[in-house]
DNA sequence: GAGTGGATTTCGCAT
DNA sequence: ATGCGAAGTCCACTC
């Protein structure tokens, strides 16, 4: 028994032989890859055209589409999954229909030249793990408060307030309330203006001094002294060692566990 | 004289084709497309690892790196333009590893099979053309403020206020000042409140009385209160109608020309 | 189904 | 270089 990949592979193939394999690709639920010398149209939640260039297709089993160019990391034409695909041969012009419902969209990519084509099925359920996220942190400070300050005691997370929500809430050493706002990057105004939003209306509540904490791993250049305009504080956090801090306890527990 | 392009394309390669290959191609600027079983471990901004699937590998010749799973319209790993690439092969797995300064990221992926390889280079000068976004939108009522309400004046776009910028500033046909903020889509509480402190800080600053609109083809649901609320306005515009105009303007403009 | 906020956002533009 | 906001953002999660 042969454990070869069946996977296509048509270097410059006619349009006629393009067409018969994309169908019948599409028709088994295989990702398709294209390159060749494309014009693309656009309509949907906005319109666009692309002139003709040499770019790279890939039609994914869910119904994505990507269209990239030689350069850049983001495609110049897409669509999200979902797509419901029609291919056709036009005066020897090989053209993909990729439309949406909801919202309504439609994407064509014509081919004048095709210089490879690619079909093959893909099988992936590897894991994917992402540390050092906004969340982690938040969860690192529910677990050592101590990374923000001693003595403070987190009362609870993602505490509902008018204007939105508060990433952590607790009281310090001094009994005062404590009000926290986590970005995993450089705080930028809108995080200062939110945590103040969120202390101000805590304030109006419950008639009180609240301290606002800014915590990330660095705040932008000007921004320190709305900060301070605005009596909040900042404390420097680093994403990646409230990762380690997690890692070290899922570890931990693992050992308790066994 | 052939015209035939210089592609590159090997069926499961072996791990020292593929090294040569690839090593190659990157030192020429050629796009790489890689797919095959590999595992990827990504340390930057943050950090991740995924483990053993199918994926297609993609390198740009500016430096840009894309994985892809099966699924999904986003890249599970990637790196933006400018990476710089490391290519081996340690005890059979074949690596790229793609280096970025600025910020300091490493991107590694171990191939264990590999199902096909391509290289080539692609020419790309097709312009790209998109309407219908919030920049159309500004200029359209620019030229026709009349899409926002008769007998407005704008003064200036794109005002530099305390908090940010102002879409749009003018006077209504009764002498009083106008903001405005423009949405392509669906406003949110977030437009409003944006809105509202543009209008808030303009007010400290000439003291008299400024309407704010909110310029957009919809409203979120519970947002109309807010904005009333706010003593705001709110004026329903669809892009695609600002696309119209500015394209019929352009012709027009055309014809005056020749 | 719509609303809300985050993202290894990326990208472009202005300071 | 840094900051700032838009994006055809996409995506996950809540109501």
């Amino acid at each position: 028994m042969s454990n070869e990949k069946p996977i296509i592979i048509l270097k410059t193939p006619t349009k006629e032989e393009t067409l018969e394999t994309v169908r019948s690709a599409l028709s088994r639920r295989r990702i398709i890859i294209i390159a060749g010398n494309c014009w693309v149209d656009y309509q949907g939640r906005a319109r666009s055209t692309l002139n003709p260039g040499e770019r790279i297709l890939i039609i994914k089993e869910d119904g994505s589409v990507l269209v990239h160019r030689p350069k850049g990391y983001e495609p110049v034409n897409w669509q999200p999954p979902g797509c419901i695909f029609h291919s056709d041969l036009r005066e020897d012009i090989f053209l993909i229909k990729a439309v949406r419902r909801k919202p309504r969209e439609t994407l064509q990519i014509f081919f004048d030249e095709i210089y490879f084509l690619a079909a093959m099925s893909l099988v992936d359920e590897g894991e994917f793990s992402l540390y050092a996220s906004e969340e982690d942190m938040q969860e690192a400070i529910m677990i050592q408060p101590s990374l923000v300050e001693d003595g403070l005691h987190p009362i609870t997370y993602e505490k509902k307030v008018e204007p939105g929500f508060i990433d952590v809430y607790g009281i310090d050493k001094n009994g005062r309330m404590v009000v926290i706002e986590i970005k995993r990057r450089t705080a930028g105004k809108e995080a200062v203006l939110q945590l103040s939003k969120y202390v101000d209306s805590l304030k109006n509540v419950v008639n009180r001094e609240i301290r606002g904490i800014l915590v990330a791993p660095k705040i932008a250049k000007g921004v320190q002294k709305l900060l301070l305009t605005l009596g909040l504080e900042f404390k420097r956090l680093d994403p990646k060692k409230c990762a380690e801090i997690l890692k070290k306890r899922k570890a931990r527990s693992l050992e308790d566990f066994y």
